[in-house]
DNA sequence: TTCTTGATTTAGACAGGACTAATACTGCTC
DNA sequence: GAGCAGTATTAGTCCTGTCTAAATCAAGAA
């Protein structure tokens, strides 16, 4: 239980700077490890929907604890320590969300919201049974890893289905989690991670994706840019 | 969701005041409805293991509230409205209990510990879906009656283990939920809800009891007054 | 190199909760 | 009815987290 003493406040923004720096793209140097991904202050702030100074105050706590790394002025990014306590909230969260969906028929559209006000209670000996439970998932039901018991986060895709050129045939891997809107939509148009869909056409600039559904024969579905762009296919 | 808004500190001191009003002796004129019990402001600072100061400044936030009623020097007791919060919460703990054992195998002497963790982030939509998938039971696995979704606590026999007769055979209703070493002990004999046990003897005074467990034909095991105070019967 | 401006941090407050030390009640005893 | 003992409340702090307003920094424009 890594994550024992550490309130839920604090896990959040640990969970906001993980996921800030996994958006944020691959520092210049590919490959030069060490190079941490330094997060804004705004940006977690905006995250979090909270006010810059309230970031601010947190992230020095945080790494009063080294549980992060700060400098003024410059951003944060995750210690080990704090990543490690980050991947068990993730590890959390999607084992739960998954739980939900599996076990108890939660939409999917709806477990992202539950599972985020469960997650920092759940011991790890729930965590365990439910991981047993549900045959030792590797994915939640968007597509996401679930990071192992150890800490380690498999690999995943980040080819975006936008970036796929027309007529070309994918596998969705993974769908963004917390717009439930635009999940109830995905969902009815059958567009789920292990479906396989190909490009039919662009319209103009910027404008929707018509995306033609394995196994569905209706009219290809158009998908805006947005909702494109953090769909991962492969 | 009538908890909304209401922190899990606040829950708590609210499911206290609802389990302290409870164990109290109905109080004197019998059957005079709107006699609260009060509780006095140690009783709770005791079972929330909290500082008297600090119990004396909730009840009066609590009170502001119109979820306790509170009179200074005189103790306090829940509204009508802070009843059905702490309902609400019962409720939760005593589902998530179930669940846990029923659906996860969590062992029943650690249910109670991690219902509390969860208790006050469970939705009424994961409510209700824990609910149905238990075939909408109406008891815990302690046997504690779990109040309906809209708080109704149906009543349960309040006699007590060590107020049985020697000789006489009763069935074990309800355990106590929260001291984890009796309630293994108690799984390991056989002294479950809906369990028939007869008082075989009795020690000298305040002695242990002696008691036959239906189906074991081991010799009789021994139960402290303590506990079997504390074990409900019919 | 200096200016300007947007991002950040500092200052100062506040609410929720909890603690210790000091004070004030209450109820019982004589 | 006065005195005591034990309960309960008040006073004063502290810590977490959050906010707004004010001050400060850093980086690009000129
Ligand atoms: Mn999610
Ligand atoms: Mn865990
Ligand atoms: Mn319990
Ligand atoms: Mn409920």
């Amino acid at each position: 239980m890594v994550v024992t003493g550490t309130s839920r406040a604090a896990l959040a923004y640990l969970k906001a700077l993980y996921a800030l720096e996994e958006e944020s793209p691959r520092s210049g140097a590919r490959g030069r490890l060490g190079t941490a991904r330094r997060v804004t202050t705004s940006a977690i702030a905006e995250r979090l929907a909270v006010s810059a100074p309230s970031a601010t105050n947190m992230l020095k706590r945080l790494a009063a604890r080294d549980l992060v790394s700060y400098e003024p002025y410059k951003g944060a990014s995750l210690t080990r320590k704090g990543r490690a306590v980050a991947l068990e909230i993730v590890r959390h969260h999607r084992l739960l969300e998954t739980y939900l969906v599996e076990a108890l028929g939660v939409p999917w559209e709806e477990a992202h919201a539950e599972a985020e006000a469960l997650e920092s209670n759940l011991s790890e000996s729930v965590e365990e049974r439910m991981f047993a439970a549900l045959g030792r998932p590797r994915f939640d039901p968007h597509g996401h890893s679930i990071p192992t018991r150890n800490g380690a986060m498999p690999k995943t895709s980040r080819r975006s289905l936008w970036d796929v050129s027309d007529g070309e045939a994918v596998l969705v891997a993974q769908v963004p989690d917390s717009h439930s809107d635009a999940l109830r939509y995905l969902a009815e148009v059958g567009v789920l991670p292990g479906v396989r869909v190909t490009i039919e056409s662009r319209g103009p600039v910027g404008g929707p994706l018509f995306v033609r559904v394995e196994d569905n024969e209706d009219a290809p579905v158009a998908l805006s840019k947005e909702i494109t762009e953090a769909i991962w296919v492969h």
